[in-house]
DNA sequence: AACTCGGGGGA
DNA sequence: TCCCCAGAGTT
């Protein structure tokens, strides 16, 4: 094992003896358990944690919180019940059910798993941690978190929770964005977790870190089960630990976002594959804050009345959207890959995200 | 190792 | 505003 400059930091014990990193986590387990079966939340995806539920749940629940989720987990469920409906789903059905959770990758790379697993699993899931997280959309924490939830397997799942709650414990100033570090996080847990439930233990964890060892404001360090074994509860470092590196600031970009409309229907379009909301649809748009002169010969058209619409930013992770735009009433249709589409199919059946939810609130 | 990929809730 | 969230894939 790996043994790095903090795993000898060490605290005396009351009694005199000191207690290294290993055996700190160790002697937090029995804690843990306890604490969990009394104290965890009823989730939709923990009633039966069948392999697919679990699956499904763990993958919506990829840094996204579970107030966030339960809505949409059970309609998910309904809608696409086994492996075998996910696989044969169409893209535009399982993005509309996607729809404003974000990160739409993880549900194409769900279909494209599910394609496999029928292919060349039987339409299950593997139960061992490795294949498990050979499978598009599931990486080490994903693995983790099925092998040892669904299949009761004594593997680790380590997410942000984890990381927090025993960087805490163990007083380590690491920076827990290094993927390093959460490997040396893994490889540790591994070795002192109890056998017996793992799955309870990694979501005790998980948990403690979502309701007790807070990320933002004060962690409730007095109903902690690890209160006694923390570090940086008794050294008042709950303040500084975890220590993250700053992350760099998001780019700005401007678009003019189009409401084209031709006997009542609205234009939208498919956006690419790859990159930014990839394969949902969009309003129309164009690159910069265009002028509206500019506008029906970017088009290419001669007629059409144009309104200025009111300006909007729509704030991603990493970049921010600053649009301007018009409202065009045609008479004749411009050349491009359009969909034309009436305001009620727009809501309905097609997956606009957010981002436009400034423009697309002004249809009628 | 650094970058990309969403959206929302709370301080 | 900024932060973070039951992270993973690509470059």
């Amino acid at each position: 094992m790996n043994h790095s400059l903090y795993d000898k930091l060490q605290v005396l014990e009351p009694a005199g003896q000191v207690m290294d990193r290993e055996e700190r986590l160790r002697a937090a387990g029995r804690p843990l358990l306890n604490w969990y079966h009394e104290h965890r939340r009823i989730l939709p995806w923990r009633e039966r944690p069948e392999p697919y539920r679990v699956w499904i749940s763990e993958i919506m629940l990829q840094q996204t919180r579970v107030e966030a989720v339960k809505p949409y987990f059970d309609r998910f469920m309904e809608a696409l019940p086994g492996v075998t409906d996910l696989a044969e789903v169409t893209e535009d059905r399982l993005l509309k059910l996607w729809e404003g959770l974000g990160y739409y990758s993880r549900a194409r790379n769900l279909k494209k798993a599910a394609e496999l697993l029928v292919e060349k699993y039987g339409g299950q899931l593997p139960s061992s941690y490795e294949e498990l997280k050979t499978l598009p959309g599931i990486g080490s924490y994903t693995a983790g978190a099925i092998a040892s939830i669904a299949f009761r397997l004594p593997v680790p799942a380590v997410d942000g929770n984890v990381l927090r709650v025993i960087s805490r414990m163990t007083g380590s100033m690491e920076d827990i964005t290094k993927q390093s570090v959460k490997k040396a996080m893994e490889e540790l847990i591994k070795e002192v977790m109890p056998k017996e439930d793992p799955g309870s233990y990694n979501q005790a964890l998980i948990e403690v870190g979502a309701i007790v060892c807070v990320p933002n404001g004060t962690p409730l360090c007095g109903s902690c089960p690890l209160f006694s074994l923390c570090i940086a509860r008794e050294k008042e470092l709950t303040g500084v630990i975890p220590v993250k590196a700053p992350k760099k600031a998001r780019r700005i970009e401007y678009r003019t976002i189009l409401i084209l409309i031709k006997d009542g229907r609205v234009a939208i379009r498919k956006r690419d594959s790859k990159g930014l909301l990839a394969s949902l649809y969009e309003l129309p748009g164009l690159d910069g804050l265009v002028p509206r002169e500019l506008i029906k010969k970017t088009l290419g058209i001669n007629e059409g009345r144009i309104t200025p619409l009111p300006e909007a930013k729509h704030i991603f992770s990493h970049v921010e959207w600053h649009m301007t735009g018009f409202r065009v009433e045609l008479t004749e249709i411009p050349e491009g890959d359009y969909l034309w589409v009436t305001p009620e199919e727009m809501n309905k059946t097609y997956s606009l995200p957010g981002a436009f939810k400034a423009y697309t609130k002004l249809i009628r």
